[in-house]
DNA sequence: TAGCTTATCTGTACAACGTTAAGATGGAGT
DNA sequence: ACTCCATCTTAACGTTGTACAGATAAGCTA
């Protein structure tokens, strides 16, 4: 009998797929109650296991939820590659493609997204947490880059610093303020929920996305 | 003697002034240890009082954080109405200097910014404090109303709905990511903290702002 | 001034939390 | 068959938020 097998007779000493568990039962408490709502022992709980079992798994509670932020900036990351690649050779499209999926990854998942700008929440030191962050965001780079034909290399321009900040905060503070819920005024006027801001008031957004000046 | 008196007078039975220190301690606490730092007790403790005091000037925990975000919104619509009015007639020039009144206040009060739009960490019920943020954002919209030449009343137009949502995510983005030190690359560039982003790298940013369409 | 009322604070207690230490279990490799 | 050791449990400790009963003193009424 193999160790998954094993996980779903219930009571076996042996866990067999507790740390994946773990991650999956985060990621269920902070959908369900908020990132504020975590708690260690109950993820143990929906486990299965004692409270003191996640420690042979992950250093410390922080612990654990470093790894759901480092899962997340992962499909983070890839969700903005495939949007930059669905924006062709416009650099301008590959930007708006990039913001529609930052929004559209933080609406999707939440939970992720609210934990992984949540500081102080996980563990920033978490092995491989750091470099999957900051592939997330060189992806974003790189299209700016692209924009002001800048060298790979070279410093960008202040101006393409600019650029990049602001095109940055503006999916960025969509993306929170409308998970903070500000935007629902926005949102019961048009009788929805979730997905009218993401299909009607997202673009409407978007559309005063700054243009790259070169 | 009076109450005020008293309090700096150690171990008076009755403190004097213990709402306001509750207040003062707890912005102090998030100011050191981050909104995830503070706890009740430790309030307490900073205060001189037992475990138990608070319970007589806030229902709990997240009622105490719910009148420091109260005063935050309030000096934080304050702060956006003055900028308002620094911008004279000039609608662009209006929310130009509100959003730097947003992005100066945030980093000028990280604790108070912070807590405010840490949702699930204070209590929204909390009375007066719906009223208090809504003022705040109404300054903005009114700025946008103003802009678009809509009647005080009158919905806005869609096209306004969207640059108002795409003004207010600029800012508010630049501000949650650079206090959440997203931009201290930026900042190491030019050898310097938050004053490097607020005199530098902000106008570089803003500059980017969408000019309202009418 | 004396007595009563009430707001404010203390002391104690309890459940839940994160974390640690010591011991139990059983799969994997020799 | 035997040993090793990763994995889990049980038990315990200190800290947290909060409830409850009682102590204190400030303010009001007479």
């Amino acid at each position: 009998m193999s160790r998954a097998k094993a996980a779903v007779k219930k009571r076996a000493y042996h866990h067999g797929d507790l740390r994946d568990q773990l991650v999956a039962a985060a990621e269920a408490i902070i959908l369900e109650r908020g990132v504020e709502g975590f708690t260690l022992r109950e993820a143990a709980r929906r486990a299965g296991v004692s409270p003191a079992a996640p420690a042979h798994h992950f250093k410390d509670a922080k612990g654990l939820l470093g790894e759901v932020a480092l899962r997340g900036f992962r499909d983070f990351g890839e969700a903005l590659d495939a949007g930059d690649r669905r924006g062709g050779d416009d650099p301008y499209r590959r930007l708006m493609e990039q913001g529609n999926a930052y929004v559209n990854f933080a609406l999707k998942h939440p939970a992720r997204f609210q934990l992984m700008f949540a500081h102080g929440k996980y563990d920033i030191t978490y092995p491989g947490l750091a470099e999957t962050g900051d592939k997330a965001f060189r992806v974003l780079e790189r299209a700016v880059r692209a924009a002001y034909a800048a060298n790979p290399g070279d410093d960008l321009s202040p101006d393409a610093y600019g650029y990049l900040m602001a095109v940055w905060s503006i999916v960025h503070g969509f993306a929170h303020l409308t998970l903070g819920g500000e935007f629902d005024w926005a949102a019961r006027q048009r009788g929805g929920g979730k997905d009218t801001i993401l299909k009607h008031f997202l673009p409407l957004t978007l559309k005063h996305l700054p243009l790259p000046s070169r």
